[in-house]
RNA sequence: GCCGCUAUCGUCCAGGGGACUAGGACGCCGCCCUCUCACGGCGGAAACCCGGGUUCGAAUCCCGGUAGCGGUACCA
């Protein structure tokens, strides 16, 4: 029996969380909630020109919004600067880093007398001042993977890296292995982006005299043209999915799914199995594409799973509207997302919306003006003004008439709803009422043809 | 350039030496349902990157090529 694991989740934040980040954070919390562990979210601030807290904030409300919480922290990177000094001291007193002058220019020169291939080695600075690089060890550097199994690197190709800037502050790879060992991190689960850095972590620990926790580096996300997914290109952060009316639910178990899945068929996954189920060894190697029209599907499938009252109110909060009930009873099986709920069912509430192409195709024609009039005249009459007396007495329009039934029924949807599209029409007249149905065919028969 | 990772339908995920006539999901196409749009149901098209090797047998193992991606910062 293991120790229960404690992963992290180490956000930069230099732009909104995005679906990448989301996910890797999503694949450490299901490894923590799994086994019972505990997750550290640390905030990889170190990067003075581009961290803002307002992005810190984006972050943790875009978190907190998709369910995904955390046991400890956030913690600053830079708050830690003190420890990573101290650290950094140590290793300069036992010649494990040295101070140079060296610059990236004198590295480039350096490889262009040695090969490519070949990693920089330096020379400390006479006045004991400067960058702070490490030194490289002689041996092998392994990384033992759980997602990619291991990767070796040969240290002969390895510079030796810039860990401090000259003024003592520390940089990503040093400060992420210091921070990770201080934290007792046990499992470190982040993008493949981050594999050719670890060996430089290593050294790190190495220095440190500490075992390094395990590693699991998942595959990146891509847009759909097969690039890179990031904050500049492709977008997709979870703020926009929430605007577009995705629910924490679906996204949790799309992502939980792009990148990695169990040998049963099941594509619908509710996040207590998805905890239960998920595997870290099962993680795929590939990269994968967010593909959003998967995600629309999974939306209504999870949409449709909420009872009338939880979706009114999801609704309700999304919109910024009230009294939507009615409406959302008669279109919830016609939505993929909160966001299709207005365009489909907004008419009911905000009158019907203009659509050039719809009236002139079902309320230009004579025929079609002469089957409003008629629907109408039934309307008028129809006693009690519920569904199945609507759809009763318009078929007996359609009927009286000899058309076909869309030749009424559209012209009348067109008259209240504006368009071609819309939910029932018996549902959306009972909905309106007689009396707005009528005046709303009133003003559209009045309308010049 | 160098270092590294990856390679199954358009996309995501299964399979992983003979059970493969390669499975499921999204998307797509067709049909059914139907007042529109959806939902739902049924059916269909659609993939093992290429070349060698190992083996009685390779999509599956090995090597090479190619392609894609990542890293190559005193960014994270």
């Amino acid at each position: 029996m293991s120790a229960p694991p404690r992963v992290r989740f180490a956000p930069s934040p230099t732009g909104a969380l995005h679906i990448g980040g989301a996910r890797a954070a999503l694949y450490n919390w299901l490894v923590a909630r799994k086994a019972g562990g505990s997750m550290v979210l640390r905030i990889e601030d170190t990067d003075r020109e581009r961290s803002t807290p307002e992005n810190v904030e984006q972050i943790l409300d875009a978190l907190q919004w998709l369910g995904i919480d955390w046991d400890e922290g956030p913690i600053s990177q830079v708050e830690r600067s003190g420890r990573h000094r101290q650290v950094l001291d140590d290793l300069l007193a036992r010649g494990l880093a040295y101070r140079t002058a060296a610059t990236a220019e004198d590295v480039k020169v350096y490889k262009r007398e040695h090969g490519d291939a070949v990693g920089y080695r330096g020379e400390p600075s006479a006045d004991g001042e400067g960058a702070v690089r490490l030194r490289v060890p002689e041996h092998e550097l392994v990384v033992h993977d759980l997602v990619r199994g291991d990767t070796t690197f040969r240290p002969e190709h390895l510079d030796e890296p810039v860990v401090a800037r000259a003024d003592g502050t520390a940089l990503y790879n040093f400060a992420v292995a210091v921070d990770d060992h201080d934290a007792a991190i046990t499992h470190v689960i982040r993008g493949e982006d981050h594999l050719s850095n670890t060996p430089k972590q290593l050294l790190v620990y190495a220095a440190l005299g500490a075992e390094p926790p395990a590693f699991a580096h998942l595959p990146l996300l891509h847009g759909h043209d097969g690039k890179k997914l990031s904050k500049r290109h492709g977008a997709a952060s979870v703020q926009e999915l929430r605007a577009a009316g995705y629910l924490p639910a679906a996204i949790r178990n799309y992502i939980a799914l792009l990148g990695w899945g169990d040998t049963d068929a099941e594509t619908l996954i509710a996040t207590d199995d998805l905890i239960e189920r998920f595997e870290l060894s099962r993680v795929s190697r590939n990269p994968a594409r967010f593909d959003e029209p998967k995600l629309r599907w999974m939306n209504g499938r999870y949409l449709r799973e909420l009872s009338l009252d939880e979706l009114t109110a999801e609704l309700e909060r999304f919109t910024g509207r009230d009294g939507l009930r009615p409406g959302v009873e008669i279109s919830a099986e016609k939505i993929q997302t909160l966001a299709d709920f207005w365009p489909l069912a907004g008419f009911l509430y905000d009158g019907p919306v203009d659509d050039p192409k719809a009236r002139k195709k079902w309320l230009a024609a004579a025929e079609h003006r002469e089957a409003l009039t008629d629907a109408r005249a039934a309307l008028a009459d129809v006693e009690p003004f519920t569904v199945e007396a609507i759809d009763a007495a318009l078929r007996d329009v359609v009927a009286a008439r000899g058309t076909k039934a869309k030749d009424v029924f559209q012209p009348v949807r067109v008259a209240v709803a504006g368009t071609a599209a819309s939910p029932g029409l018996f549902e959306s007249l009972a909905v309106l009422g007689r009396e707005e149905a009528l005046s709303r065919i009133d003003v559209a028969l009045r309308a010049p043809a």
